[in-house]
DNA sequence: CATGAAACAGAGCTACG
DNA sequence: CGTAGCTCTGTTTCATG
């Protein structure tokens, strides 16, 4: 699909915030209401545009602590049995298959250490999981995240306070 | 702050779909239109909800490839160091300083692998940075984030197409 | 083929109870 | 917190370059 100058900028405006009306886009960029309004709705179709959502802190709902843990697998384990396994926990906010000497790498969003601990733990029970390498976060440097990744109760398991 | 069962359940159809009208949330949790505003609004003041943002496909916008980058630093290079200099890059998406042996890990999301390797080298070329060591990603398992990270022109030379 | 203007329906917003 | 009222936005239709 072709994306020209307006409908870049139409995104740039909806990342930046997804409730602004069709008319004050189009102000911005120089267009009517329904010019926006067919475009917004040509990005969805499209696939450009997958949705709005509200952007969350994290700290403010309780989730304090972050890691990133590497997965080291046996022989020949297929991604999706990675992907099953670690989808069960909210924590694990991102996960990926890499190269290098490690087979995936997990991005885990917690309450506490402990709490970190404790899904690693778990994780780390995996029948496929030969060992982990996790690295706390210490600081956040940048986080361009428009809606920054927060645990969901996908299994009615996750909720911090 | 104190969030009750409702901010909750009202945050999560907000992040499923930040466009959602008031009465839609009210109807979906059992609370009328405008209570469901004052609650809104009340979560934007303290913080838990800091925006909405539309959720764009970075493959459709022409960034398909990724990558996570250890950053290996010189003796006492500071935080704030390194954050300036990774801010420069849009395409850096995430950033933080994290234990182990690694100073900090940073994730990049670029058009091709060539695009990758230049931002990494020019990375590398920072004073500061010793070495690097990083990983291609392969497959995407798991991605909870709601609108997921895309690079913005934060210094008009992001754009794929 | 996409745009802008107009018209209707529906949502946001703000009292007030 | 819910209801009612006014205002503004979303949405569709139609005519135009």
């Amino acid at each position: 699909m072709e994306l020209d100058r307006l409908d870049r900028d139409i995104i740039g405006a909806l990342v930046e915030d997804a409730r602004a009306t069709y008319a004050d886009i189009g102000a911005a960029i120089g267009l009517s209401a329904s010019a926006v309004k067919r475009r917004v709705d040509r990005l969805r179709e499209s696939g450009a545009i997958t949705g709005f959502s509200a952007r969350v802190s994290p700290q403010a709902l309780g989730w304090t602590t972050e890691a990133y843990v590497e997965l080291f697998c046996a022989g020949k384990t297929k991604p999706s049995d990675i992907a099953l396994a670690v989808m069960r926990f909210p924590e694990v906010v991102s996960a990926a298959t890499i190269t290098g000497e490690a087979d995936a790498l997990l991005h885990i969003r917690a309450t506490d250490v402990r709490h970190v601990e404790r899904v690693i733990e778990r994780i780390a029970a995996e029948a496929f999981v030969v060992r982990t390498k996790s690295a706390i976060v210490l600081s956040r440097l940048v986080d361009a995240t428009p809606g920054t990744a927060v645990p969901v109760e996908r299994n009615g398991s996750a909720n911090p306070a």
